[in-house]
DNA sequence: TTGACAAATAGATACTTGTCTATATTATGA
DNA sequence: TCATAATATAGACAAGTATCTATTTGTCAA
């Protein structure tokens, strides 16, 4: 738990890793959701290997939870990190406001 | 200041606006300054065409303002809507985290 | 009105990235 | 052990983008 919030937090690289439509849709269904590759895949529309080539780039940005069990991996979305680098993004470009910022309540998603 | 705050968000343009080291290098310098082009181009290390291009693209997403006062253009941050777009992205994608969120104090930028 | 300055635009080029097909790797069950 | 299924990797290609130089547009002052 610790261990999970404490990591370098680069502005450029989680934009990055987050800038691209396939990625977010991606994000979107693993948002509450456990899922393969195989169950990823159909829902996009893209082929199987360019969402193996998303989940590796949002993987490496943290983004994404890899499990393995036997030959299928299930990923879910790390929301933990994503709140966080949303705060720290926050706190880089508007301080201030972060300050006193409590997020506006949202109950779409999951 | 309402219509300030009210905008369609858009995640994937929002993340395409700051994924790029020079843009935030820009956000950065334009954080808690107003300054012109000539300004700020001997600072980020490209020409003044090219930070007139970002400028360009980050006055579209929204997240720069623009103040002409006669030949010169200056530019600032504009760390509401940064702080709101960060806000709906961890609403999106963090919902339950973003409900309890509170971001952490961070004082250093201006 | 003309010269000079500030910023934006146009066009070219190189680099990056998203996608695909083909293939390799890993794991399972017969 | 072998065939099959799930995923990852390799390589090619096209589209997007960041940068530059050259030029244009707009503004001010002499």
């Amino acid at each position: 738990m610790i261990e999970s919030t404490i990591f370098m937090f680069d502005a450029v690289a989680f934009a990055k890793a987050i800038a691209d439509e396939t990625r977010q849709k991606i994000m979107a269904e693993c948002c509450c959701n456990r899922l393969t590759v195989s169950q990823i895949t159909p829902r996009i529309g893209v082929s199987q290997p360019t969402v193996s080539h998303h989940l590796a780039i949002l993987r490496e940005a943290g983004l994404v939870i890899a499990d393995r069990e036997g030959r299928e991996t299930y990923y879910s979305l790390n929301q933990e990190r994503i709140t966080v680098c949303c705060g720290r993004l926050m706190a880089q470009f508007a301080p201030q406001q972060a300050i006193t910022q409590t997020v506006t309540k949202n109950l779409e998603c999951c």
